[in-house]
DNA sequence: GTCTATAGATTGATAGAC
DNA sequence: GTCTATCAATCTATAGAC
């Protein structure tokens, strides 16, 4: 049967999850309009609530599925015998996921304050399953002898924020490509526990 | 002479910006509004205008204090003979100073897209002000083979943004004092660049 | 599915009384 | 220096025509 003239469902409902993306880490979600992302997207603000019941949703689908992608990316990964060589490859695997959507890591950081209480926690305990990953490497290595950590809930942390620090400055066709950068940042991490 | 009834000036000045500073942290710049900030300090919406011209000046004063504050206490601090000495100056300082003011520093980072383009390049100079002394610190020890340091700049980057973690956990009263966090970072920086 | 129009609330900032 | 009152703009979200 032919579509309605003017329907557009399956493209139009993306254009505004990016749009929103674009928009709310160029100036954070409260200060973007539901007008603001209509317009970039080509369409009246009262056509937007066919693709999203308000505008907390759309923040809240686009730091969900950021999370759910990181998980699922992580879980294809190979996972290597020995600590050592599981430590590079979660910072290698890090640096890459992160590096490759910049703006979803950014309002992943910068958004989580204007989550509703409940759409927060949910968030919250995705990021720690991720952060729990590095944590039994690096515990699992300091109980076989490979690394020396005083602290692995801290070391766990220093690097997740050693890590994440790339994205405020890597920017594509720069100094630097994406295994040179790699390689840098998995020499520090290395040093540091060992 | 007597003060004129409900002349506050002296004390109200300092309450708005206190209060700016933790609303602005909890809920970012753009989601707080003029009527909120004056219902913490106690007073009306309009009355906070013999305190500030707008809203944005709030918050540019904020930053700029954050950031002289930053340098001004840092140019106090002894200067150690050595690179490594002076590495472990600067990442025990850097620690203190930033787990003594986390509202100051949350913002700062926070809401610099929240600035005129010309507050931000205030702001921004001053940023790279400081992080310059680290980077000097690790060109002039990488020069002298105290350090070895794959590349300068990134390095320097990648330090500042381990140290800036510790305030997204650090609360005081916790597990660890002040002194144990700033000797588990130090160990960490220490051999990532040796 | 998108439009126009609008309800109802809230915003930053100002004016003038005291 | 603070108050009340208010302006003009903007906001999210909805209703109803097409």
């Amino acid at each position: 049967m032919a579509r309605t003239a003017g329907s557009h469902s399956d493209i139009t409902g993306p254009r505004v999850r990016e749009a929103a993306l674009s928009l709310f880490a160029q100036h954070g979600y409260a200060a973007v309009s539901m007008r603001q992302i209509a317009k970039e997207v080509g369409v009246q603000a009262g056509a937007l609530y066919n693709y999203t019941p308000d505008k907390q949703s759309l923040l809240f689908d686009l730091l969900r599925g950021h999370m759910d992608e990181l998980l699922s990316a992580r879980a294809k990964e190979l996972v290597p015998d020995t600590p050592v060589a599981q430590l590079e490859a979660f910072s290698k695997f890090h640096i890459r996921f992160h590096l490759e959507r910049p703006l979803s890591v950014f309002i992943s950081y910068m958004e989580l304050r204007n989550l509703t209480p409940e759409n927060f926690v949910t968030i919250e305990e995705l990021r720690r399953k991720y952060e729990g990953q590095l944590e039994t490497i690096l515990r699992d290595g300091h109980e076989a002898g490979a690394f020396q950590v005083a602290d692995t809930k801290i070391t766990t942390l220093a690097i997740i924020a050693m890590l994440n620090g790339v994205n405020t400055w890597y920017r594509s066709g720069g100094r630097l490509s994406l295994p040179e950068v790699e390689a840098i940042y998995w020499d520090m991490v290395r040093k540091a526990v060992t």
